[in-house]
DNA sequence: TGACCCATGTCAGTAGTCTGACATAGTCTG
DNA sequence: CAGACTATGTCAGACTACTGACATGGGTCA
């Protein structure tokens, strides 16, 4: 029966569900204040980074269905916070950018959310933080593999 | 304004998001052919492993609200996977056990999770699997702090 | 004892994300 | 070149989990 039941004390894939649930409400707790949730503070984010980003790459890199982050932009668009062009330059993917607003808000939330990721890494070694770095980057690789 | 962005790619809050969300996904798949959700595997485990525990205590060991917990507990007393107390032998707290049908389904699910776990952990030395357990239990105590 | 605080169970409404489906643009291939 | 395949944008509906709110049980303490 030992082998029936996954220990969850021990479990990586317990724990690492455990982490990232802390992380996602410590940022929504610093972010709902300015009216934000985790997914619109990575688009901004995304797109500061990488300007001009279609719809399904910033739903790759939000970690979400290109539908979702769909209806996310239409109202980023309407709040003025991104611009997205009217037609493709090619294909179908329409290359979307921060305006000033957007960028503005992103400030306010990127300081916010610095200041929770500073928390969570406060008690790692350098060494620690490489090490997890490319664990889970491994797990990452298995896992789509 | 190197400082006003946080860089993703070196992010471990991001990564953690990532590799968090590679294995949601890779649970689902593997759940949904049974007919059940990560949350409704997760507290069929933790009956298995300690029953009895109320609604609000499965709640927390499965990372979500006890009012989401609440509603997938009265779904699977409606299935027969679970039975739970008619009245509180002390406080609120109505106590929950596992069926032969819960425990049947928690086989065929645990199972499936296990491949999957599997999968995730076989590039991992056992140095580098505790090394990511301590790093996860330390970001845990730090965002809770 | 009575006021206060905290945890729990539960109901209701809301919000975010998902799956399913369809049309379109580009690429690969026989 | 025609068909197949993949990627993208978008609409619609369903589901999951959330926040808000309320009542109840138990413990603390002045």
């Amino acid at each position: 029966m030992g082998q029936d039941v996954i220990e969850l004390d021990t479990s990586l894939g317990y724990l690492l569900k455990e982490a990232a649930t802390a992380l996602r409400v410590e940022m929504e707790d610093v972010l709902r204040p300015l009216g934000m949730t985790v997914t619109h503070y990575s688009c901004l984010e995304l797109l500061a980074q990488r300007p001009g980003l279609s719809n399904s790459e910033l739903a790759r890199g939000a970690f979400v269905t290109r539908q979702s982050m769909n209806v996310l932009l239409q109202s980023l668009e309407r709040e003025g916070q991104v611009v997205r062009a009217t037609e493709a330059p090619v294909g179908k993917a329409l290359p979307t950018t921060l305006t000033p607003l957007g960028r503005e808000r992103l400030a306010l939330a990127s300081a916010a959310v610095r200041g929770v990721e500073d928390r969570m890494l406060a008690a790692l070694s350098n060494s620690d933080r490489d090490t997890a770095l490319r664990v889970l980057r491994s797990m990452v690789t298995s896992l789509r593999g």
